[in-house]
DNA sequence: CGCGATAGCTTGCGTTGTGCAAGCAATTTA
DNA sequence: TAAATTGCTTGCACAACGCAAGCTATCGCG
């Protein structure tokens, strides 16, 4: 059991502030999982494609957890299972997951369907407030 | 001198080349300083208040030049100086520097001006604009 | 021209984080 | 009741990071 030493913020800054939280390689592919591709369990995120360790998922699970970006509940089916969904706060994150994509998309390389990403471009409101509804229902 | 091994992506989402990228604590430090602040010398960098290390500083800036998403030159009038310079893949991060920023001010506490983040959720396309203008004239 | 100051790094070293394989408790299915 | 599944934890080797020191090239001053 590690100390917690509450851990400091180094400025003071917004942008530093969200780096802390989600500024590393596998923060924000957990919650794209949950945000876009419907995965929700532990074996989810592990069979997610990019290969996280599994104590690293855990880590990041717990971080995420502590932040109120996400929450967990156990599945009422089947009680090994731990259901991640994301919160209020963690859904506010679509604007950064859209821009992001969107870039990467623009920039490299990828298998973002060219439908999707107009979509996210040129309707975009409308692509956020279904983003909004969807997640937000569950 | 380490041998360079052309890097192969984890997986082919956008948004995983994005973090592969910019996926650390860095990086879109440094574009914000360059986008916002101002800062466009590895001194000013140093100094940008968050306390990157010389080493890892000379490392992003090395990446982010190898990327694309950074240029250099020489300062005319002070051959000491490097002076960086946001590319156009770069500046193209304006979107999502200003959707971090965004989150960031409304779920921790920053010193980041409410004026500004009203511009930016408010009149985002013309503060978008203004950035575009503004670092696309450098 | 000589000398200290400055800019931009690099190097060394100890600590922390990561990737991978193995292991383990709780629960469920056969 | 045994085998499988879920969600972790642990151990270990290696890479990345934080910090202090050092080093080269250029500049400003006398």
């Amino acid at each position: 059991m590690k100390k917690r030493v509450v851990a400091e913020r180094r400025s003071d800054c917004p942008l530093n502030a969200t780096l802390e939280v989600l500024g590393d390689r596998w923060s924000l592919l957990i919650v794209r999982d949950l945000m876009f591709k419907g995965r929700t369990t532990y074996k989810d995120f592990l069979a997610g494609g990019e290969g996280i360790a599994t104590n690293v998922l855990a880590n990041r699970l717990q971080r995420l957890e502590a932040e109120g970006v996400i929450g967990k509940g156990r599945d009422a089916a089947d009680a090994r299972r731990l259901v991640y969904r994301l919160t209020t706060k963690g859904l506010a994150l679509a604007p950064v997951l859209v821009e992001m994509i969107v870039w990467g998309a623009r920039h490299y390389q990828t298998v973002a369907p060219p439908a999707t990403i107009r979509e996210m471009t040129e309707h975009r409101e409308r692509f956020l407030a279904d983003i909004r509804s969807r997640a937000g229902a569950a």
